[in-house]
DNA sequence: CGGTTCGTTGAGGCCCATCAATCTATGTGG
DNA sequence: CCACATAGATTGATGGGCCTCAACGAACCG
């Protein structure tokens, strides 16, 4: 601290919340445990155990994932920089899905009990912690509509291109960006086999929206991608939660 | 007030958190505008609107709706009495989706300003909304595995377990509602076409773990039911928020 | 009683799953 | 450096679950 350290946090949805006060934010900064780097394929939260900590994903990716009575296996939740990995946490002491790291990744852990004690005594914290439980409704909505309505191809497009935005890779109508996820993981996301998401991919390479090297994804055309499958934006709300008067006023009482 | 009228709220999820003290249950019951009756298949809030209200739904049913660019419909969530319609308008101003009734309803509005005033003010209040959004997180991602990993009668039976619990309707093994949805509305919400839920329908009626009367839904044999589909109601946290050492730390301070 | 909505049934077809084999890339040990 | 093992990608053949299109029946209602 004395030494100006940058948070580890910093680059988090938690930690750039534009509804936190400075000092709210050195308050979760001195909350937080060390940084620490796990491998791939690393359990955070194993499926059905409970957890006292908040895992942020620093760097890296995990997911969510589930496995039904029959063996197969549904990731609710892809896991970028900056996501919180397990919110429910807050308020559940078990949750249906475990968290699980996809590449090697830094994790940092925050403890449940003082994140809700934190909640109690600052507003903006409180208020962020809705605002990031809600930003997941968001997407999770999204997939919803995307795994009731949409072909597998479409399904493919819509997810790369809400992977393009959460990663922030789109400069010149193009995106570029490492994509660690075997076929059968894409599969295991869109509700399809590797076999199908191999297919799809293929007829995506043809029609020249997708292109991969080595592991990384690039999408040569992002207006014409978005295009082929409907997708918008919004629902990811990259700037941030509404701001209002009302806002304003508890502020200033 | 004075005449120690019944909160219309009463009963809703919102008033019931045990995160509220007596007198934040109060606030909110000030802050909330009179009780309204609406009729069947009318929009709380057109899909893509903006809105400066939170709905809450005390009678009847309502759902979520939204229109993908194919005339395809998707309505990511059923709303029942108790349920907030529309939590997300507290951080977004515009929302992916419309809410609309699905029978008539009594509805109460509770203005997002004062929601989000009385929250800055009020930690339980703060902490309730954290948890509906995450409640809500624990039904959307179970409905994405549903979607992503069943089949289609297995997700008719999954619907079904997971209403009777909601509507708190189950007694003695069986379960018994109210059912007001068109098959072309349960088709909408499981990602299926009405034809296909008449047939997957009828395959479940033939194998005695469903009956419908009028409008009624019977479960005869619940456990059968949950069975076949392997439900388990863990995921609606139907006993509340977890509570915490933390959470008596701050009561006391 | 005619119109409208909803439920029911049948025929046919497509999308995606399943099963299985081959290919490629990467890593490991001798 | 090569033999081998393993994980992932790719391809083909076949089948099934669910969709599509279409018609008809049933319930409700002005």
């Amino acid at each position: 601290m004395a030494s100006q350290a940058v948070s580890p946090m910093v680059g988090s949805r938690l930690w750039e919340s534009t509804l936190l006060a400075d000092e709210e934010r050195q308050a979760l900064q001195e909350a937080i445990l060390p940084a620490h780097r796990v491998g791939a394929n690393v359990d955070l939260v194993r499926e059905g155990a409970r957890t006292d900590d908040l895992f942020i994903i620093v760097e890296g990716w995990a997911c969510r994932y589930s496995i039904t009575t029959d063996g197969g296996r549904q990731l609710p939740a892809l896991l970028l920089p900056g996501d919180v990995g397990n919110l429910d946490s807050l308020m559940f002491e078990r949750l249906d899905y475990g968290v699980r790291t996809l590449t090697e990744a830094t994790v940092v852990a925050l403890p449940r009990d003082w994140a809700l004690a934190l909640a109690a005594q600052h507003p903006g914290i409180a208020q962020t912690f809705t605002w990031l439980a809600l930003l997941e409704n968001m997407i999770l909505t999204k997939w919803i509509q995307s795994l009731g309505r949409r072909s597998a191809k479409s399904r493919l497009a819509h997810l790369l291109c809400e992977l393009s935005v959460r990663l922030n890779a789109e400069a010149d109508g193009a995106s570029r960006f490492s994509f660690p996820l075997t076929q059968e993981q894409m599969g295991d996301v869109l509700g399809l086999t590797s076999v199908h998401i191999n297919r799809v991919l293929q007829e995506l390479k043809a029609e020249r929206l997708v292109t991969t090297r080595y592991r990384t994804m690039i999408l040569p055309d992002v207006a014409r991608l978005r295009q082929s499958c409907g997708f918008d934006p919004s629902y990811l709300h990259t700037a941030g939660p509404r701001t209002t008067s009302s806002r304003m006023v508890e502020r200033t009482m």
